[in-house]
RNA sequence: GGACCGGUAGCUCAAUGGUAGAGCAGCUGACUCUUAAUCAGCGGGUUGCAGGUUCGAGUCCUGCCCGGUCCA
């Protein structure tokens, strides 16, 4: 075991050496605690001196050393836990001669229990007279810088625990993420939902378009596919019976990485029978409203330049939201109507390609022949996609592009279905869901005949079986809380909100060169 | 995949093509109310990797690796 800084380690291996033959454990099993750091803090923020010295706390308190002060034959330290920090105060005279030698032999990042009572220092701060001190674990390696935190953000990303011991605003983020998480759970378990786990390993990938990552089950010698949604599950169980169902878990895409983007991503999906799209809009606004608020304590929330407004959200049709951001320079604007016959979206899209070569704006690049609704979207995500910033339910999208949704009684081209956008993401994506067996296998068959990598290879004769036991009409949506965690916590990049992003593995070779004898000569 | 930006001590950062530095952290010593503790002293580098240009490269050129941002 050999790490950098060589000399730092070598020297904290010789002071545990040294603690151990004081006697001390470096490395005990337990410690009985009264109070956190910030608990204690908050508890007696209103003490004054005299009344914590008439009143005499005795507390016991445990934490990761992070500031350090020696001076002769005292010396005050910071002790950082559970998100806060209190100063302690060890004089050599109350802890003893080997409890003083041992506080000399501490470093930083050292965890330490001490117990002892509160007082308040000359310049007033609340700290913890040490009585007794115990070392609880050894630190061999020194933290980042303490006034600069670690700023590399790579090391933030590959050493996420000494990003959360450096730098509170992380710690923050991910707290905040817990409690979006809690709030969502108590948001549906209030409406009569019940929470369920279904398969992270499909025989089948579907539910999404997308590309899945492949595994193989060696029993049933038997290839498998990493989830990319669990939407099939979740149906399968309204046809079961459980009316109202959500389920929060990963799904696995095999594709780019972004700052929108993370192989394993973190969504939340909910079904809701006898309800509709329009229903599932209005759950939405009342749902994000409510976040926003117990979150950060308002419907209006700070995200990078923006202030996004939670309380109001703008409804717009695909093709009005195409038609709303329009180029100026580029007359005329198309009509809603010239959307709706067959040749009509791709001939507006090669109106605008034309324009957008010589403009120098984003070209809507086809990937081979797009059929008139996949036109559609692809023109939406060129032109309207990145200008929704205030919340937006976009709905009606091409049935071409929505094979699970079901379609709009009066247009059959179109789907009851809409996606959430903020802040330029995809937030949120919802529909009346596809309960006509027949017309579900048609579709998931019009799939498989288009081919290509992020296509069903086979048809999911079970999931067209269920739906032939009756599937009671119902919504759906799904939720994608890592992008609802960046605009809740003002995070630019998804991998800030997630505590373990997907990076390409360092190079082997720094760690695994065995200690060799030393050439430079020094030592 | 493409363009641009970055990688220098454990961390945060300097260094016209001309002797690789500072602060923090570390080590030794002093100090019983400090708080970015202070004071005196000391150690610490394959400048991401590999080539090239040059009398001389952290700096210029080429390729590669890792990361970031934007685009596809």
């Amino acid at each position: 075991m050999q790490f950098e800084p060589r000399d730092q380690f070598e020297q904290r291996q010789k002071k545990l050496e040294q603690i151990q033959q004081l006697g001390f454990d470096p490395f005990p099993r337990e410690f009985r605690w009264t109070h956190t750091p910030p608990e204690l803090v908050h508890a007696y923020s209103q003490s004054s001196a005299p009344e914590l010295e008439a009143n005499r706390r005795d507390v016991r308190v445990a934490g990761r050393i992070v500031s350090l002060r020696l001076m002769g034959k005292a010396g005050f330290a910071h002790l950082q836990g559970s998100g806060g920090r209190i100063q302690i105060y060890v004089k050599k005279d109350v802890v003893g001669e080997k409890g003083f030698e041992l506080f000399h032999l501490l470093d930083l990042g050292d965890s330490v229990g001490v117990r002892g009572h509160l007082f308040r220092t000359r310049t007033n701060e609340l700290s913890i007279f040490v009585e007794e001190l115990s070392l609880l674990s050894k630190a061999l390696l020194p933290l980042p810088e303490k006034w600069h935190g670690l700023t590399d953000v790579e090391l933030r990303y590959r050493q996420r625990y000494l990003d959360l011991i450096a730098n509170d605003a992380s710690r923050q983020v991910f707290a905040t993420r817990a409690r979006i998480i809690q709030e969502l759970r108590k948001f549906f378990d209030a409406r009569g939902y019940i929470e369920v786990e279904t398969p992270m390993m499909h025989p089948i990938p579907g539910g999404a378009t997308a590309r899945p990552f492949v595994t193989h089950h060696n029993t049933l010698d038997m290839d498998l596919y990493l989830r990319i949604a669990p939407e099939l599950y979740l149906k399968r169980l309204t046809v079961g019976g459980f009316d109202r169902v959500y389920e929060i878990n990963r799904n696995f895409r095999n594709e780019g990485i972004s700052t929108q983007h993370n192989p394993e991503f973190t969504m939340l999906e909910f079904y809701e029978a006898y309800s509709n799209y329009r229903d599932l809009m209005d759950l939405n606004e009342n749902l994000f409203a409510l976040l926003a608020t117990n979150i950060t304590g308002s419907t209006t929330v700070k995200y990078g330049e923006y202030e996004l407004d939670f309380a109001k959200f703008e409804r717009l049709s695909m093709r009005e939201a195409i038609i709303k951001y329009w180029p100026a320079q580029l007359q005329p604007v198309p009509a809603l109507s010239e959307f709706s016959l067959p040749d009509d979206p791709a001939a507006i899209a090669r109106r605008y390609n034309a324009w957008a070569k010589t403009a120098g704006a984003p070209y809507a690049a086809a990937k081979g022949n797009l059929t008139p609704g996949e036109w559609t979207g692809l023109l939406f995500e060129t032109i309207a996609e990145d200008k929704l910033i205030q919340p937006t339910i976009l709905f009606d999208f091409p049935i071409d592009i929505s094979p699970l949704s079901k379609q709009k009684a009066d247009d059959p081209s179109l789907v009851e279905r809409f996606e959430i956008y903020v802040a330029g993401m995809e937030i949120a994506n919802g529909f009346s869901e596809l309960n006509d067996p027949a017309e579900q296998e048609r579709r998931f068959l019009a799939q498989i005949a288009e081919g290509g990598d992020e296509s069903p290879k086979r048809l999911d004769v079970d999931y067209i079986q269920a739906l032939c036991y009756g599937m009671p009409p119902t919504a759906g949506e799904g939720i994608g809380i890592d992008r609802l965690t960046m605009l809740l916590t003002d995070s630019k990049s998804i991998r800030d909100v997630i505590l373990f992003p997907l990076l390409r593995p360092e190079l082997p070779e720094s760690q695994s060169d065995p200690p060799a004898a030393d050439p430079s000569g020094k030592a």
